[in-house]
Parts: C-alpha cells; structure tokens; sequence
DNA sequence: GAAGATTGAGTACTCAATCTTA
DNA sequence: TAAGATTGAGTACTCAATCTTC
C-alpha cells in the first residue's frame, strides 16, 4: 500500500522493506531467520536482502551470526534495539491501515475481500509458478505484532467498524 | 502490483513508472500533459516525474515543449517512439493482468472488488486529504489502452472468465 | 511570497559476477 | 556442479535547495 508506505517513511522514519524485515524477524521463533528464509518471508531477492540488513545491522537493529549447521549460512537476528525500533513504528504502521479500513468495509464485504485476495494470491502463484512455501509455521498466526493487513482489518473492524 | 511489474521490467524491458506515464500521456488529449498535471495522474512528486522524463527523453520517447500559457511550464509530449513503445509494452501488461485476473472471479467477486476498491479509495484519500480530481476529462474512459486494472479485468472476464 | 519545474546529494533497488561450502 | 550469500556497478527514488515566473 503506497499510503501505508508514505506514513512509515515519513513518521516513523523506516522504509516499508526495513519494517517488512523486521516484522519478519519479530515474529521468528528466537528472533533470528536463515537470511535464504528470510528473503522468501519477505519476498526479496538474496542480494536485495543481504544489502538491507547491511543497512539495518549499521542501525544496530539486526545482527548477523553464522549458521551451527550449515558454513555457507548466515542468521539475521533482531537485537532489542531493532525490536525498540519496531515497537516505536508499529503505532503508525497500525494508524495508517486502520485508516484505510476502519469503517469502510461491511463484515460481508471483508470476507468478500478475503476470498478474493485469495483467489488473485492462487493467479498470481500460477503465474509465477510459485508452489513452495516459504518457511514452516510463521504465517498462521502473529504471535506478537499483528501486522498483516488482514490481522489489522480484524482487529479494528471490532472496534470501528 | 509486484508481479505485473516485475514482468514489465523483465519482459518488456520497462520501468513501471515509466509505463505509467506514458500511458498517461497516451490517454491525454494531444498525446501533452503539463509536467505538474502529468505528476498528480502519474501519482509521482514533481521531480520525481522530472527524473522520469528526463529518462523517457533520452530514450526519444517523449519531449519538452514550453507551455504557451504559463511561462513557468513546461509540456511533455508522447513522440511516435513512445507510442511505438507503450504498443510494444502493452501485451505483456496485459498478459500479466490477465494471468492474476482471468478466471479467478466470479462476476459477482468482480463488482464486489470494484465497490470495495472504491471505499478503500475513499480511505486513503480522506486519509491523505486528498480531494481535487488530478485533472479534467482524462479518467472516463480509455480511449485507446485499456491499462487500467478495471478496464482489462471487465476484458478479459468476457472473454476468459 | 507562492507556484511550476529542475538539480544534486544521498540512499535504495536490480542484476550479473564472485566467493565459499555442500 | 549447485546452493547460500555477498559485492559492485548501474539505475532509480526521495528530499531539500534552487531558479524562474506568476
């Protein structure tokens, strides 16, 4: 959303693929994601992520360790300092889709909406012959930030809506 | 959408915001937009589009007139080449929205996305305040392509779906 | 002073090439 | 040879500063 994007940017002062990475890594068991994981959970290519979390390991947000089990692999880890930073951004991030939200959609229409993104998700795999989910177990539920949009939708259409 | 623009730069070897302004253009009565008109439909900031133009016009794509009412201004105007090129983009634009679209909804899913799209819209411009039409009479129709997502899903639903 | 538009600096994204380990 | 990850070059985006004209 390019309206969620502008907000983050300008009030939180984060970009919108800084805070997908983060939110990712928030909601990794022990924090910490194979940055080849991580890459698909955030839907960037390896070197795209591999230059953001330069980015965000210059901010002190995330660190880099290597992998126990494979010498060729490296783990991105959020420091607190990175999940200080998320927590400071999260408020607007929240704002800026419940906004959007909040109010303009009936109950019918967000299962509406639901089912159709799903039916437009189904298209786009299709399309770009993508089978393979990225990671096991982190999209089912958030367990700390709701930041998907459809966590948010609910969450707010409870109460404004 | 991330996957019509990645087939875009891939395939038809094209920027999405380029695409986007030069479909503008190719809707606009004369082929001419002023540069601060072009940026509100184009969605861009002013020098943000500059840099933009500035790219199409190396390519020979589009050119700079001075305005004639306004000495400040300046026109952008589609060249042959540009219209060449948009031609040249435009199937796989297509493709790619059909891929997402074709098939995936039923008519009913189409008119309750467009009326959910619309109140989302609503959302976001209230949100950002947002209240003039970016410009006059160049939003009715598409009086040669049809690129907006409304106008080739009602195309290829009749055809495919 | 405000509006239309451009410029330059800083930062980010994409691709191809590269390096190390499996 | 393939997989995981990084690097560097080229290009694009964003912001603040600037210039001209209203």
């Amino acid at each position: 959303m390019e309206y969620v994007d502008r907000r983050l940017r300008h009030e939180a002062r984060i970009r919108s693929a800084h805070h997908t990475v983060l939110v990712e890594l928030s909601e990794a068991p022990g924090r910490r994601l194979r940055m080849t994981e991580l890459a698909a959970c955030a839907q960037m290519s390896p070197s795209g992520l591999s230059h953001v979390v330069d980015r965000l390991q210059s901010f002190g947000w995330v660190r880099r360790e290597a992998c126990a089990t494979d010498r060729r692999g490296q783990v991105a880890v959020l420091t607190d300092g990175g999940l200080d930073a998320l927590a400071r951004a999260e408020p607007v991030h929240i704002d800026a889709i419940r906004r959007v939200f909040c109010g303009r959609l009936t109950a019918e229409q967000q299962r509406e909406l639901r089912a159709i993104m799903e039916a437009l998700g189904r298209g786009v795999r299709r399309a770009s012959g993508w089978t393979a989910e990225p990671a096991q177990g982190l999209r089912p539920g958030p367990p700390a930030e709701p930041s998907s949009v459809t966590a948010a939708t609910a969450a707010t259409a409870t109460e404004g809506g």
